[in-house]
RNA sequence: GCCCAGAUAGCUCAGUCGGUAGAGCAGCGGAUUGAAAAUCCGCGUGUCGGUGGUUCGAUUCCGCCUCUGGGCA
């Protein structure tokens, strides 16, 4: 460990809670925040993110918001990078960084390091992207299996993400994923409180997830993705418009179904990113559980109790 | 009131020339290294509307009933 300064980590699935209670927080340590989540990273993109209202921003800002452009990309090899700078920086103004989110994979990267993989390149993707159009991604797997047997193997045929990722790495280093991500990254240099809030019973987090989307639209969600379609530089295949919500409110206004479908799906959608977000969590080393459902008291208290 | 068409998984529907049934979506579980709110993998028992009849055997054929569409009065 780098220092004594504790690090806070405040996970959950979308709509447990996580903001307020990283607002209580604040109430009653020398903290700041940073958001962990990769859509509240754009601007422009508030009612669909469930971004904190501009009054909660004022009480409570985050780090981390508002950072991109939506037709910008950003990864999970930058974020480690911001977080990293920004905990220092924080606890260099003495304070307790709070982390807030639910991009697991952020968390991930953030605790275990990353391997030292080139980053994207925007070249070397539409090139693959057309060779898959021409001969299939079939055809590229195969290739894949050739270069790295050991990644053609773990990697599924119908994951085209995950087959173009591996490609362009070998293409711009000559080496492959699977020799590359040997070496590992490096682990999180703090000590960290690592809490997760979610609501006991599914049924509730349905009931909740259906709630606020319903709420989003009641506040202008379906006017803020036609600001954002109106954009030239925006098209739908950009990471920002594949946003669960975003993406379904935009098929929604392209004539691809029905206003109660888009309701459906948006819901449904943000129910699957929530039931991902707990496939991650569960099982996930060193964490304490907090409900969604307690007094608001007892989770503070429970972090609190946690630092002394 | 009469005629026609439906009634099968949570939803939309397919199917069984009579041997108790399967797709899509939803849901559930899992994977997850620069797109991750992404991308991908796995999981299908449900009084086949009710009730009588024919039959060795009916979700399937026939009768009646109930409900839902549509048409005619």
């Amino acid at each position: 460990m780098k220092n004594a300064t504790p690090v806070i980590f405040i996970m959950g699935p979308t709509a447990s809670g996580k903001t307020a209670l990283a607002m209580a927080l604040l109430q009653h340590l020398a903290a700041e925040l940073i958001s962990v989540d990769s859509a509240l990273i754009y601007r422009s993109m508030d009612i669909g993110t469930a971004k904190p209202t501009a009054e909660e921003l004022l009480l409570a800002p985050h780090h981390l918001l508002d950072i991109m452009d939506p037709c910008q990309s950003y990864s999970a090899a930058d974020f480690r990078d911001d977080a990293l700078r920004l905990i220092s920086e924080i606890q260099q103004r003495g304070k307790i960084p709070i982390l807030v989110g639910g991009t697991m994979l952020y968390f991930k990267a953030l605790l275990e390091g990353i391997s030292p993989l080139p980053p994207a390149n925007p070249q070397i993707r539409s090139e693959i992207e057309q060779e898959a159009a021409r001969e299939g991604w079939q055809a590229l797997h195969q290739q894949l299996q050739q270069l790295d047997p050991v990644a053609g193997a773990r990697i599924h045929p119908n994951d085209p993400q995950r087959i173009s990722r591996a490609l362009e790495v070998y293409r711009l280093t000559g080496s492959s994923i699977t020799e590359l991500t040997a070496r590992k990254g490096e682990p999180f240099p703090f000590k960290v409180h690592q809490f997760a809030i979610a609501p006991t019973d599914r049924a509730l987090l349905h009931q909740r997830i259906a709630d606020r989307f319903q709420q989003m639209l009641d506040n202008g969600f379906e006017q803020e993705v036609a600001r954002l379609k109106c954009q030239p530089q925006l098209h739908a295949d950009l990471p920002s418009m594949r946003c669960v919500g975003y993406r379904q409110v935009w098929q929604y206004l392209d004539g691809e179904f029905s206003y109660d479908e888009m309701v459906a799906k948006g819901i449904a959608a943000t129910r699957q990113l929530a039931k991902r977000q707990l496939t991650w969590l569960r099982g996930w080393p060193d964490v304490n559980w907090l409900k969604s459902e307690a007094e608001p008291a007892e989770n503070l208290q429970a972090v609190l109790s946690s630092l002394s």
